[in-house]
DNA sequence: CATCGTACGGAACGCGAGTTCCGTTTCAAG
DNA sequence: CTTGAAACGGAACTCGCGTTCCGTACGATG
């Protein structure tokens, strides 16, 4: 009878980091439709070895993404603490929308993944800071006061989805964020229709908006 | 030597129809990724039968699409009539915005393949006369200047693909795009960054965004 | 250095897509 | 009604994906 190593060995440890290097680079440039072949070869590895650290795909790129979420999670409980809440939010916007353009399927799970279960604790906790910014960038009458957390997560989620996302050289994804951003003042408001969706119904929306991730379980 | 049949089989205009019907109706709900499967079943008919009325499946999503466009291009030439060019700019954008609700391939393709051959002339046709909307409408002191017509396409791209568009029954989209239209307003505009995506850049991006439609021409 | 077992790479599998082939059916002209 | 061509449906082909299998190689232990 042998003892279990509690150590993983060192091509394994080694490998491992090297399919995390190459699947960030193949998903930031392609999204979810990027491949585990591609993953493999941008490795220099066999397609079994990704198997070995990641069951699925889906458990890859959500390893990939609980990354990207702690990020955003942490600007925004940074942004707590500045002085101004308002100009704090415009940041986090800013840096939010600069790592979608640059992270393909980061830019894609806002609008797609954003109920993965990997997710789901740091999804919370940037939410909840999230509407704690707003209700105080509100409170210094900065902003209307008739959005809320969700209205801004569905605001990033169709800015990295629309065309401008991809323009990384004209930067134009920053025109259209300040476009946006000119309709969240409370300066020249005009009432909204309609009520803001729901966390509940955002996560069941972008669990099945594109089937790419979903299928994928299926299969 | 037989004469050549000027008009269709009955059989084969009657199946033409089907599928058109049908793969609107499947394009409709699925977007790009409804299959050819999908729809010939849904007509009542063999996979084949579509290929006889269309050589690939890009073809029949563009005979789709060309009506969309038209209908887009119409819609915003009828507005160039109205006495107040704002508000009938605020019109059309509701009425396309719903469009695309509705029809999600025509959301995507706004993002997508606002570049497909089939629907340059529509959308050229579109494109000047919003051109010419959005000039009145900052000639009469509604619409702030420094936006351009190829901002407001990229702002409906960015809608169709956030997830509020998926929101059939709550209609939340109406709230995004009122909160949209706010930001576009003259009254409380903050400079802008960043020059706008040029026409020819917009149809670049539009292309390669999303390999659906792409991957289908390389397969 | 020997050896055991973990981790390896690449071939193979199943699936569903888009597309094509082919024997059969159906339309319509004579 | 006959008959030849056009159109039919569904099987079959190719492709690439995610995933699994298996004989081989190599890192860790004594």
């Amino acid at each position: 009878m042998s003892t279990v190593p509690r150590t993983m060995r060192a091509d394994a440890a080694r490998n491992r980091e090297r399919v995390l290097a190459a699947a960030a680079a193949v998903f930031a440039e392609r999204g979810v439709d990027g491949s585990l072949p591609q993953v493999a070869a941008r490795a220099g590895v066999g397609v079994a070895t990704i198997y070995r650290s990641f069951p699925t795909k889906v458990d890859l790129i959500e390893a990939l993404l609980a990354d990207r979420f702690r990020a955003f999670a942490d600007r925004l409980t940074d942004a707590l603490g500045a002085n101004d809440p308002w100009e704090a939010l415009l940041d986090v916007l800013h840096a939010t929308a600069a790592a979608q353009v640059t992270d393909r399927v980061f830019g894609q799970v806002m609008s797609e993944a954003f109920s993965l279960p990997a997710v789901r604790a740091e999804r919370e906790r940037a939410l909840e800071a999230l509407q704690q910014l707003v209700a105080r960038a509100q409170a210094a009458g900065a902003m209307r006061g008739d959005v809320v957390a969700e209205d801004v997560i569905v605001l990033l989620s169709g800015l990295a989805a629309s065309p401008s996302a991809l323009d990384r050289r004209g930067r134009s994804w920053e025109r259209q964020l300040a476009l946006a951003v000119d309709g969240l003042r409370a300066q020249g408001a005009h009432p909204l229709p309609r009520p803001p969706l729901s966390r509940r119904r955002l996560e069941r929306l972008t669990a099945e908006l594109r089937g790419a991730l979903a299928s994928c379980r299926r299969g």
